[in-house]
DNA sequence: TATGAATGAGAATTCATTCAT
DNA sequence: GATGAATGAATTCTCATTCAT
């Protein structure tokens, strides 16, 4: 049925993941311009070549952990929160768990920023998981709406501007020596975002 | 007096500027990574070679490009709204600035958003242009907290936050094929801005 | 044992040798400053790339051919003469071997004189083989003088003439189109420096 | 007659003989293969262009530069000495004379080497001023060999065996921090040159 | 399948030479 | 004549990608 060759898949996307592992703790050490397809292959403890089947390019590599990477954010605030009950609790829940998350993964911290630039000619727009993120965004935003929570506003925008607190909160985690505590942060995050959006 | 060599300062001012035009254009085109010193050079209708008598090296353009690119509008922002009376109305003058700024300069978006990357060794809270850019929005801020005008919160994420909600603000606006009328986006910004810091 | 890499050193090492042999071949037509690193891949029949495999640089490459060539002769040197009873007959096989290694490689000449001029920032003096020639030289002087073969004068002094003449009939010996026979040469030289040199 | 334009001449000869001068002194910092053009300007106080003015090429400046050099360096061992009577005493003056050369100029000591290397196309052999110090010996040499004061051999192997010896006496007072006295060098040298080469 | 040596296109940088002022 | 800015060919070195073992 859906095959004989479940093994060599399992196998093959394990291999996968550790090579995109590895990109991910090369990258935040040299930056994604710097990292060379050697870099990565050491950190995987494999050979150079070895890379190459299981990715076509250097830039698969880079976009493929991206996206993992990204994507297992996304799942953790997927199922954030399936009990909260108004907006402000499910926007505390994925705050929380969005600079948790950067807490744990200075790493990822520079994969996002390089995120929210250009990458090849992809843009942010078109970044599947970016889509993902927003679009789930945007569906608790217009729930919320509809349940008169909040104001009856651009959906995309008020999207935007709350993804765009967040994240530079986040970034400024990672930036300072000695971060105020992460209850704080959240605290003001939520607390700013939902004088932005409430009615 | 002020040197004889006043002339040939102005040239080589000149020059430079051009450059870091050139360079701007591209980057705007081919990613900040992707740029090579030919193609700056192309662009500026000059000689690879000639390219080096102006500057050290590939990395020097850029960070200087970056410099005077993002410098150019701190002093605009520097200088917008002296009149005004209250906070509302400055930070109306201040999102207009940065919207028509990056209205007018597409090319310097992918620069903006490259200086919250990782450059080189410096990061975003290093640059001193953003540096620039954070405290006059800080003293802003602080002023209209000590006149009541808005509420009392730590003034450097209360600063952040905004700046973060403009940022994506102008970034989208790129992205968009069809933004949203520019006055539609000051409003939206003003409006949330506000809410989240409004006493 | 003494390694399980042994395979790999030896293919490592015929390589460099290879290499070095190539650089040897166009230093001796174009000259040790105007060669470039792609003249060397070419000759070696590598591709450039393959070079910086096996060296670190240009400079490395040119450095170790210097060596490698000189050590070769040394190396002849030391062996030469083992049963000679004399320093006649020990000055006449090595001024022999000389002679006879610069007219099988003329290739190797132009190395020899460049090594007499500063290279990078070692000098003559500095290169270690040029230390064991000299070494070995002295080493045999200062045995003859013990036997009371030769004149007790300054031992260092006394190696530096010989040297220095043997080194100029190699470099006649080179730029004549049709130089004198090898024996008449040797001749000549030890004649000459027999001269200087006995009691 | 032979011209109205003597003046010109002279100033044009006096520019170019500065230049070599520059030339020389950036040739003994840096190393024959490392002078830019614009190191020879600098040093001689002119523009890079106006170098270009008095010589075709880089090439030129050097090789003229090398001529120069030993043309005053010929020009002094032909005036010396031409009361001497024996050639023992013309040795002894010429050997001197060439220490004290290097000694005083240890600036051209680089270029003196390498001008025992090939330089551009041009052997040491064809080297106008080469020719005219090895003619110059051997002429010496064969007087004396004429008056029957030295043996009677190979005049120009006589003659280089001689040279070469000087060469390298010259060579490591060069290289010695703390070289054996001027007077003993000239002894030592004489001496074995002429156990060479005496009846 | 895994390897890593070999490849070579391409990038940054240098510098001899030219030429408009 | 003198200048030095501009040029671009030449050079070193890098690294993504291929492929024989």
């Amino acid at each position: 049925m859906w095959s004989v060759r479940t093994k060599e898949d399992v196998v093959e996307a394990y291999r996968k993941q550790s090579i995109c592992d590895a990109a991910m703790r090369v990258v935040a050490r040299k930056g994604m311009k710097d990292v060379t397809v050697q870099d990565i292959a050491d950190e995987a403890g494999l050979a150079k070549g070895t890379i190459y089947s299981y990715f076509e390019s250097r830039e698969e590599i880079l976009a493929r952990t991206m996206e993992n990477a990204t994507a297992s954010l996304v799942e953790k605030l997927g199922i954030a929160c399936k009990a909260c009950r108004t907006f402000r609790e499910v926007l505390e829940q994925r705050v929380r768990t969005q600079l948790h998350h950067f807490d744990d993964n200075r790493d990822f911290f520079r994969l996002y920023l390089a995120m929210a630039e250009p990458f090849g000619e992809r843009r942010l727009k078109q970044h599947p998981t970016y889509q993902t993120y927003l679009a789930q965004l945007q569906r608790l935003v217009r729930d919320a709406v509809a349940r008169g929570e909040i104001r009856d506003a651009n959906v995309e925008r008020l999207s935007i501007a709350i993804s765009s607190v967040v994240r530079d909160i986040v970034l400024h985690r990672m930036i300072e020596r000695e971060p105020p505590s992460l209850d704080d942060d959240v605290q003001f995050a939520v607390d700013f975002i939902m004088r932005g959006i409430q009615s």
